[in-house]
RNA sequence: CGGGGUGUAGCUCAGUUUGGCAGAGCGCCUGGUUUGGGACCAGGAGGCCGUAGGUUCGAAUCCUAUCACCCCGACCA
């Protein structure tokens, strides 16, 4: 390919509206454009990079027997109806109503379809296992994209559906898609982190997210010092802290008048206490159904860990009315003290149940209860009262004795056990041996294919730009033509068509620009590889290699030239290389 | 959706406080000199100052509304 012949356009500004490495890395390489806030335009080298991630994931998946297909982008609302995802989805989901009035929606993920075609199509036992995937276009209705192609609205993902006849099967579906996303991520050149990770509501019994590390990323993963695992904080356990032994007998309950004090730093300010002396009483709504969540005044509840206590249900925090009928105050006010005949669930972390007292709201508006001592003044224990881990971990925390660390990461990928939540409802069934019809158990395995490019850069460039593994870059070679006599143009030219001619991802920038213009631009583009023909060395006969990551080139003879570079290239190959298995 | 910010040339931004000819650098076009790390000289093109309304003799600048984009927060296969 000839720099002239395609369209790389590289701006020396850094945007305006990108602020994360690989943002502004791809607009200032030329591989993308802004259309709009979270959707962006492809550029031909940036294409050739989501293309050879897109060949890798195809490939990949392949070999591990899944069947690629693919299925609408646009699909009817009435499938999303009926597994009650269109609630679920809220306003993420992509909706329009087309000319004859029939809802549709853009889809953000595929269980639904995939599952209803399996739906019709799987009878027999006979036709299972059996793994559709597809790599195509996603939207979801972001309510703040950003960082780029981290979270934008649309996206490219390929998603794989897995269904199999019981749960030896469904393990076996699992983790050849698990294997097979260590190669994938392995060949893209990625230092992922496999962490386990929490389904929430798509109703699993088994997930792991593939994570890349880096300060960008939205996701945090918590693991123990030792290194021996990781979890997503969404998931990620805590020892029950120790149940603090009171300095003295605990005073009783006492009302005290805290005028315009609802959050937890007025109160601390108040009060002259800590944050860690409070008690959070959260009010959540699980249909029409009231829930007490209880976290110490310093911890953050966990939603999925919350989801998860409550067996899966959807809850979301209350609306301010519902806070002001149950409290008969003011929202600010809530309070676990006389309220477990009230409501039909209270969920105490244990955090809060090894206090020796608490500061919490009086359920009066502009009043809180000093001495408060759980067990004596409310339950931690009763039908509808239980003890339960549903908040984050923080610093400090422990598992197993073990420190807990924390650090960033960006999800490429994540693969679930989905059991029969979607083959229940949309009635994907089949005969198994005895005859007896049963539901297919689901798995289901995304990888985003935007993400893993964003996620290379982030932890590939420096301060010339981009340094991409050799297997995602838009070209494997850049040759560069320094110097403008016939000689240097001729040379080029030759070894671009020697290195076409055995097959070699090359780029020629054949433009008339100085020498510091087409070194600039290689270095930003992060191509692996470059030779440079400059008319000194070629005067000695010779040319320059040097890989991307090298401060310095190596000279190479013009008739090695070709088989040198090609022995780097393999070199670089090698790093990513994984077994036949 | 709440809080904050920004919309002026293809890009990055001055100019807005205090109303008075539309600006700079980069990029682009032409010619010349250059040619190994984003060259130099000369000339040139390019803007309904986000949009709509208002105030004023006069609005990029003041007022109102609206839209877009960015950041922080609440959310998320």
């Amino acid at each position: 390919m000839r720099f002239t012949k395609t369209f790389i356009p590289t701006v020396k500004e850094v945007p305006a509206d990108a602020e994360i490495p690989s943002h502004q890395l791809m607009i200032r390489a030329g591989l993308m454009r802004k259309i709009a806030s979270g959707t962006y335009a492809y550029l031909p080298a940036g294409w050739r990079c989501l293309r050879k991630i897109m060949q890798i994931v195809r490939e990949e998946m392949d070999r591990a027997g899944a069947l690629e297909i693919t299925v609408p982008f646009v699909q009817p609302l009435e499938l999303w109806q009926r597994t009650g995802r269109d609630v679920d989805y809220g306003e993420t989901l992509g909706r329009f109503v087309d000319r004859h009035g029939r809802g549709n929606v853009l889809t953000p993920t595929a269980e639904e379809v995939m599952t209803h075609l399996a739906a019709g199509e799987i009878n027999s036992y006979k036709q299972l296992p059996v793994n559709f995937y597809q790599i195509n276009l996603k939207y979801r209705d972001e309510f703040r994209p950003r960082f780029g192609v981290l979270r934008s609205r649309e996206f490219i993902m390929k998603d794989a559906y897995s269904f199999d006849a019981d749960e030896a099967m469904l393990e076996r579906s699992y983790r050849a898609m698990y294997n097979a996303y260590c190669r994938i991520f392995r060949r893209c050149g990625l230092a992922y982190v496999i962490v386990e990770a929490e389904s929430g509501e798509m109703g699993g019994s088994g997930s792991h997210q593939f994570t890349v590390p880096c300060e960008s990323g939205e996701d945090t993963i918590v693991y123990t010092e030792d290194n021996a695992h990781a979890w997503n904080i969404e998931k990620g356990p805590v020892d029950p802290l120790q149940k603090q032994d009171a300095a003295r007998p605990v005073a009783l309950v006492q009302e005290v008048h805290t005028p315009k004090v609802g959050t937890i730093d007025e109160v601390c300010g108040f009060l002259k206490v800590q944050a860690r002396e409070l008690v959070k009483t959260l009010v959540h709504s699980m249909g029409d159904k009231v829930v007490l969540a209880l976290v110490r005044g310093d911890h953050e509840l966990n939603p999925e860990k919350l989801t998860q206590a409550v067996g899966g249900a959807h809850i979301e925090m209350a609306d301010e009315a519902t806070i002001v009928k149950l409290t008969n105050a003011a929202v600010g006010f809530a309070g676990p003290v006389g309220m477990a005949e009230k409501v039909a669930m209270i969920l105490i972390d244990p955090a809060v149940a090894a206090m020796a007292e608490a500061v919490t709201g009086a359920n009066k508006t502009d009043y809180h209860l000093k001495h408060v001592v759980p067990g004596r003044d409310f339950p931690t224990e009763a039908d509808n009262v239980r003890v339960v881990d549903i908040r984050n971990a923080v610093e400090g925390d422990t598992f197993d004795g073990k420190r807990l660390l924390f650090r960033r990461g960006i999800e490429v990928g994540q693969v679930f056990k989905l059991g029969t939540k979607y083959s229940g409802k949309l009635g994907a069934k089949f005969s198994d041996a005895e005859g007896v019809e049963k539901a297919c158990l689901m798995g289901c395995y995304g990888i985003g294919v935007n993400r893993i490019l964003a996620s290379a850069i982030e932890n590939g460039h420096d301060e010339n730009g981009m340094i991409l593994p050799i297997s995602i870059a838009p070209w494997e070679v850049i040759i560069v033509p320094a110097g403008a006599t016939d000689d240097v143009r001729l040379a080029a030219e030759r070894l671009h068509a020697e290195l076409l001619s055995r097959g070699i991802d090359v780029l020629l920038d054949d433009r008339d620009v100085r020498g510091g213009v087409k070194f600039k631009d290689a270095d930003l583009l992060g191509i692996p590889v470059r030779i440079t023909v400059g008319q000194k060395s070629l005067a000695e006969g010779q040319v320059e290699l040097r890989p991307r990551t090298a401060s310095e080139s190596r000279r190479v003879g013009l008739e090695e030239a070709v088989d040198e570079t090609i022995a780097m290239i393999k070199a670089l190959k090698d790093m990513l290389h994984v077994d036949a298995q």
